[in-house]
DNA sequence: ACTCACCCTGTCCTTCGGTCCAATACCCCG
DNA sequence: CGGGGTATTGGACCGAAGGACAGGGTGAGT
């Protein structure tokens, strides 16, 4: 059958990991190293001491490794899954989240904190040279007066300026907006920035009061 | 109850996803963008048009979005997981494979396929050296509460806003914005956005008219 | 002809953003 | 103690932004 371990560095208690696995074990980085396997699930405290070398042998093998850590953060999140860790997450996770998470990774799935996915994802794109492919996707769904408006925007021109730069009213350059707002579902031309200068806006929409 | 939809193009056959699950349906894009909603799960083919803007309106309405392809390649995995998909596959997956890619979506996971999965993450961490510490330096000048306040509405949040989220005055919040204005010699927000946001900046600032 | 999508413009009105001119209070430093 | 920097707030003012409502013009299809 297959293992289920806890790597932890010394003897740091096993916050909730019994109550969410009842038949795992914990143990020290070199145990695991000896014993785990092929479909073998892992947890990995992101404080043990060269917990990336780790599980980067450990997956190399075929477990199946999720790495846990007292203070998430996107950084830490890329290497993880760089070292073929399959989930990253908050070490204080509920027990329910962790029988998801493990869930979600034995079924061939990654797990990171949603927060963290767009980071990861957008720092991920950014690297591949994908640059400002996103862009001329959600700029396609505009006509071209939009795309138009909706740059010089991005820009940071008020919409006077847009107005002279086009040689339009300011006017039409209001109504144009309006539309790339819909469109776009964002709210305002602040928004419109953060999309199109990308990444972060954590959660927005709805709901400014 | 949550709709369970299949985005293609026009009459193409729609493999085997009947198979996988029955209940679903299947519809044109614009049919998907009027119907799906929050907690609804949407497949994609890639080959609709515009399909990344389709993903990206339809996981930002908190629809759980995955994406097929003929022709998967990392570049287009990527793509599809910066727009917002949390799942991407082969189309003519093993109905079992679709059924275990939406288990995984469905609980928060991420599906791509392994074998991109490496690729994609590991030339990820390699290029991804120093990422933003650009802002540290900019933001040094200032104090510790216009840096708050700076933050904030970098984050695409309204002075109101940033005023509830400080427990202050809408008044105060604008004072201290001030102030960043000045020491940052931005005129607005946008420009306070666009500097926090990348690097260059290279651009005029000056004249409105 | 007629619809449809796009582009352009207008007025009215509300809210938001930014600046000027204040004032009070705290804290640290010389 | 007095002076400078910071945090906080008030009032007043004005321009920018964005929505509501209403048009007019073009060209491509049907």
């Amino acid at each position: 059958m297959t293992h289920h371990l806890f790597v932890t560095q010394g003897n740091s208690d096993i916050p909730r990991w019994r109550e969410a696995f009842p038949l795992a074990r914990d143990c020290r980085p070199a145990m695991a190293r000896a014993q785990a396997g092929k479909d073998d699930h892992v947890w990995v405290m992101s404080n043990v001491d060269d917990w990336g070398v780790l599980v980067n042998n450990l997956s190399r093998r075929g477990a199946i490794v999720a790495v846990l850590s007292y203070t998430p953060d996107s950084e830490e999140a890329l290497q993880a899954l760089a070292c073929g860790a399959r989930g990253y997450a908050h070490a204080l996770s509920s027990p329910e989240s962790l029988r998801q998470i493990q869930l979600v990774i034995s079924n061939q799935g990654i797990w990171v904190l949603p927060e963290l996915m767009a980071k990861v994802v957008g720092s991920t794109f950014r690297a591949l040279g994908g640059e400002s492919r996103v862009h001329e996707d959600t700029l396609a769904a505009l006509t071209a007066r939009e795309r138009a408006v909706a740059l010089s925007v991005a820009a940071g021109n008020s919409n006077k300026r847009v107005a002279r730069e086009l040689d339009i009213t300011e006017r039409t350059v209001k109504a144009h907006l309006g539309a790339v707002f819909r469109k776009l579902q964002v709210r305002d031309r602040m928004q419109l920035i953060l999309m199109l200068s990308r990444q972060p806006v954590t959660e927005d929409l709805e709901r400014d009061d």
